[in-house]
DNA sequence: TATGAATGAGTATTCATTCAT
DNA sequence: GATGAATGAATACTCATTCAT
């Protein structure tokens, strides 16, 4: 794994033509995104990946760059289904909140619960993160549209925010309750982190939490 | 690298007892420290340690089992003074807070201040912490003592605590303010992680939310 | 590129009866000549050639047994040229000189200049000769028959020659005529050889001494 | 093999200190030695030289920084050697030479025979020359030198030479006599290229071409 | 104790060649 | 015939760890 990136954009895999590549295309993905999964980092062999995936190793070559590429290319994926669900509970809490608790409640419970679901993935992401700018940029990007989503759905509550500053309490409060949402899940930390204390009870107090900030005038 | 550690403690190095010793037992202890540092993670090679703390290669596995635990020992003294730290502001917030709002400004202002100013430092650990359960246990431990102290502090304001849990709520606070810088300071993130937005409206905005919660009784 | 080959003859590429095909076999003689031109040895692979010639991997193996038999195809042609070039000269050197000394100028002077007009080419082939056995043959081949015309119209001017043995010496001549500008060009050597001293001055030298040795009796 | 050379030097590998190093040391340049004249190129793998040295291959890695730095480790010595024979070689010449003519034979005569004695290792050499700019420009050196030692002797002899530009005809000479003996000894070419013709054939004549030139006005 | 030379398993990557479509 | 996807052997290089001196 040497690094090194000459642009810092996610280049997209050259895509097969035939029936059979696509097959092999998709088995090589997959078996990328196993390992990766069951590994909790990228610390795999392009061999395993082969055997896993029965394609050969010139095949991976034939598709990606280097290795770095195919596991950006995993990435790629799963940022793109994070965001995918976040819209949908995005558009779904304004739907149905009557107002800003409720709405903040149905957030936090809802980014919450789409983050836990793709954590296998997501924290051998942010792992790399640390030394792929490739991806750090990528993970930045998705965050900041995760960001300005929910910035507007609370802005559209603005009269209910007794903060002095609106938009910077929304942008503090997203701030915080994504770290916490991620620092639980373990993302950029131990595998199983888990770290003590239950997984609802953080949802409510940080919904409450968040809440409480941005109805509280001080 | 190959992590595995038959117990899950992190054994003292083996002390030097003659005075030219303690000094190259310090240099490489030193050195180690600062490639960590500089490097944002383990990714340096005992040849390198040995040539910055001008010792041989087998003076440091005269002194550590193997290049985890030099760098095990490091982790160790981080926390130590982390620890250190974070007692003294712990023990000044209580002092000086004359109430749980001030109170929670105080801790989380000193908490913050104290992650960051060892930030480089806990960095690489937390991100060593993914793969080495040794360094993870530790870091759990010393978190856990942290989280003890606040939790008491808060506590002797118990009285003030509006949420109908109080022992919850100060759980969860502590939870989330955690998270939430050490988010910031990209703990087990990229190296130069520099989250948007500014560090001070963090540590306000931090503030007022955790006491905004605690002093809530929604 | 494993070298080895059955026969040491340079068998001729499977024409193509159609016209299409024609065009493509064209084309990807065209690009490994290009490319051979370009690197200065065969250091392409045949996803290049394919490329450039816009023809198929599959196309080449259908016109050719190996990689080496397109490159050995490139360079029979180009022997062929240098060939063709060389015998024109020679026929015009025995036109126009009126003795021997002016043969041995024009010759020298013809040769050269055709050797450097097919240097780039041939340059990656004395390379290749080296591990070629085929390609080593098809060389030797042609500098044998070029030799044999030289030793021709110079020993048609055999009474002038002053060596006591006419034969040797033309042959001695020849040989070391054709090691000077063969050198000269790299051919063998560094890409951009260029060693030291003036391309004219070397063929009126070279030509001088030619001359001064035949027409010496010592 | 990858190529690329920082500095156009031959940087010196690193010596050992120890005995048993000094050992190891001279055992893997000594393999390497035998492979590159055993295969006429530097196509041999680092198992080999490990191998066939006794050595294994973090040893050589720990003398030089890569397969291409040990082969210009053994080519500084084929070089080295090479100067010390002719310069010997030379002073010989100057020492019993009565007159020009019997200079050039000597010179001549010396030169091939020293190349010849080392042509084995100087044939891999010239090929690398090709694609290695470092090893290029040490043989360039090399040759450089040579042809001054030459061209010194030779105009000890100024009165006797008859060309209008002695410096010149000097300078041409050496560049002719050169390359006969190098194209004849198969520098960057066939490894058993053995061209047609006898050695002692070439050496004589080679000699008197070039007494012939030198002593002729025209 | 200290030194630093030696070890060698482990891995990403290349590319001529094959063969299913 | 033509295509280009698939194959997989081959190889330079790294670095924690050992151990002779």
């Amino acid at each position: 794994m040497t690094g090194s990136a000459p642009s810092l954009r996610l280049t997209p895999p050259r895509a097969p033509r035939q029936q059979r590549s696509q097959a092999s295309f998709e088995r090589m993905i997959a078996a990328a995104e196993e390992l990766l999964r069951e590994r909790g980092n990228d610390d795999f062999t392009l061999q395993e990946v082969g055997k896993r995936g029965k394609v050969s190793i010139g095949s991976i070559y034939c598709r990606f760059d280097s290795k770095d590429d195919l596991i950006r290319a995993v990435q790629a994926r799963v940022l793109e289904a994070v965001e995918v669900d976040q819209r949908a509970v995005i558009a779904r809490a304004e739907a149905e909140a009557k107002n800003l608790r409720q709405l903040v409640a149905l957030l936090v419970e809802g980014i919450a619960d789409t983050l836990r679901h793709h954590a296998e993935l997501m924290r051998p992401m942010m792992l790399r993160a640390t030394t792929d700018p490739i991806v750090s940029a990528a993970g930045k990007k998705s965050y900041g549209e995760l960001s300005d989503l929910v910035h507007n759905v609370m802005l559209a509550h603005r009269d209910e925010i007794l903060q002095p500053d609106p938009e910077r309490a929304v942008h503090s409060t997203f701030r915080i309750l994504y770290a916490a949402i991620a620092r639980y899940l373990g993302f950029g930390s131990a595998t199983g982190a888990a770290w003590e204390g239950g997984w609802d009870e953080l949802k409510q107090d940080l919904g409450k939490m968040c809440a409480a900030f941005l109805l509280s005038a001080e």
